[in-house]
DNA sequence: ATATGTGAATAGGTTCACAGCC
DNA sequence: GGCTGTGAACCTATTCACATAT
């Protein structure tokens, strides 16, 4: 398949994709094209996606559920092995499969189960602690969806996702 | 308040919160700083957020419901005003205030409201199709949660929200 | 003939350095 | 003296143009 189609595919231009592609190694032919089943495995592996990665979730209030529900994560190689929040006990919907834990058992369990990843789904008023007491755990990298700006040392990465801040920037352009 | 005090809270460097200011106006006094009041006003009129923006949401899934149930949205400036699912009368949570109706609704809907944004939260499978009908209904800006690359006229405005590529993101610099 | 890979050109965004105003 | 506003310098990302490979 050609850098063309797939470009048309992903919504970019072609160039950009081979440009992107070549940062990473030479994976197409040239007259002919893309493997399309070479290229996406080799893609998974770059990107750290070949083997399954365990993800927890801190914060099981609504957000924090819905995303429990939410399969997309699995299709694309992720599990949410544990959700945390300060009322564990607290009733939620009896459909959601993945075991909500208190705070207290956090540290334990990421260094157990060596858990890299974890979403933040807690108010924003919680966010910085709960992000401290991940980081301290030994979190490396923290999908954030509280609204609030967290501190965290150069090696942690943290991604915001701010729901209200999208439709903000979307409201900017309707006239 | 100074540029500093700001830049720190919103987690950016002072000269970068400046210059950003400045595209739309001189709203700091030398010497002096913000006036926070103000510049708060001064922001939501630039943005368009100065009075509530009715919104609906497509899709009423699991995600769809759990962003019908969050309110963080209110708060900026944004009211979700009905959801549309091709299943309207499935069983929903009986907590959800917000009115489901059927997708032939949707068209009337936005021309008699004047609904300028909508949240899309459809299978990707369902995505374009969706959003064709809004667009043709008269909506200017739609955030997507589904994974699909939607094409859209020049005027339209989309704006992306892949949890899945989020955290393959935050993947990649995790080792 | 066709489509990749890539240096060069261009565009876009961030940071610097400091003039201007309080 | 203190802090904003802004042109210039710098850095990063995208697009172009074409040499290179099948």
């Amino acid at each position: 398949m050609s850098s063309d189609a797939l470009a048309t595919a992903a919504g970019v231009k072609p160039t950009q994709l081979r440009k992107d592609l070549t940062y990473f190694g030479q994976w197409g032919t040239r007259g002919l094209g893309y493997n399309v089943e070479g290229l996406s495995r080799s893609i998974s592996e770059v990107l750290g996606m070949a083997k399954l990665q365990p993800v927890i979730l801190v914060g099981a209030g609504q957000l924090g559920t819905a995303l429990l529900r939410y399969n997309g994560f699995t299709k694309e190689g992720f599990e949410v092995v544990a959700a945390f929040d300060s009322d564990a006990e607290r009733k939620r919907p009896r459909d959601i499969r993945v075991p909500v834990l208190p705070m207290t058992q956090l540290g334990d369990f990421v260094r157990e189960r060596g858990v890299k990843l974890a979403i933040l789904t807690v108010p924003g008023s919680a966010a910085q602690q709960a992000a401290n007491d991940l980081i301290q755990a030994g979190v490396q990298a923290i999908l954030n969806f509280a609204p609030a700006v967290l501190h965290v040392p150069e090696r942690v990465v943290v991604n915001n996702v701010d729901l209200a801040i999208q439709l903000e920037n979307l409201a900017y352009f309707v006239k």
